[in-house]
DNA sequence: TACCAGGTCCTCG
DNA sequence: CGAGGACATGGT
């Protein structure tokens, strides 16, 4: 019998277990680490950290970010005002091991201006009102698409949207033959779940995990832990 | 050595 | 509108 998009999640969730996404440095602490059962951020440097972090990883491994992150901590640069008055190059500099970090240092900036200047400095004020309002707001900013709107929406704001990303296109393809389109391939999982903010939280953090591991560009069927239920097209 | 990684934007035809 | 390229580091 083929899974539903939610018989799916919850087999993929036994398997791997809660995800912790997204991952945060602590206070005093050196990195990010995955916080499993926490599905909204406690803090406003926890909601930014997240923001920053979606950006840095755009078409980027998490290692290469995470490192990135840290530099930034260790420079007292995780934060709002400290990377409006930096220097583009230097904060390009700290970014260095993220990839692409002109683009990237350029993005950050124009969103902590944007931050600044529309938003009071106060990030909360962008996620307490409507949430189709702040994902338009944040499409227009320079360098923030579909998926990045979506993954700051998620998991800096807690708002119940789905994120879209390159793993989900090959996973939803091969498995459901979900369109590829971003709106659409969104939608198919947003019509088929219930209405709740772990299980969006939760099912694109297994999807990467999933992805990573096994649904790969060239997949490992064999050693797959959800092959029953699985139509593998193309 | 190539290819890939938790995308986005720009340019062509 | 869709394909193709640029952006860049670090791991396998």
């Amino acid at each position: 019998m083929p899974d539903t998009p939610y018989s799916f999640y919850r087999k993929l969730l036994s398997f791997f277990g809660p995800q912790g996404w997204w991952p945060t440095t602590p206070a005093g602490g050196a990195a990010p680490v995955y916080r499993p059962l926490r599905y909204s951020p406690a803090t406003p440097e926890e909601r930014f950290e997240i923001c920053a972090g979606a950006i840095l990883t755009q078409n980027t491994s998490w290692k290469n970010v995470e490192k990135a992150i840290a530099c930034l901590n260790a420079a007292g640069a995780l934060d709002i005002r400290a990377i409006r008055r930096m220097p583009r190059a230097r904060l390009a500099g700290l970014i260095r091991s993220s990839g692409y970090y002109n683009q990237k240092a350029a993005r950050l900036k124009n969103f902590v201006s944007y931050v600044h200047r529309a938003r009071g400095g106060r990030l909360s004020s962008l996620f307490a009102g409507n949430t189709a309002a702040a994902r338009s707001e944040l499409l227009a900013l320079p360098g923030i698409g579909p998926e990045t709107a979506d993954s700051m929406l998620l998991y800096a704001g807690g708002k119940r949207v789905f994120v879209v990303d390159a793993y989900t296109r090959r996973i939803a393809g091969r498995r459901f033959g979900a369109p590829d389109d971003y709106a659409e391939l969104q939608r198919f999982f947003e019509e088929r779940l219930p209405r709740s903010l772990k299980v969006f939280n939760e099912f694109h953090a297994l999807l990467v995990a999933l992805g990573k591991e096994y649904c790969r560009t060239k997949p490992r069927c064999e050693q797959c832990p959800v092959r029953r239920g699985c139509g593998g097209r193309a």
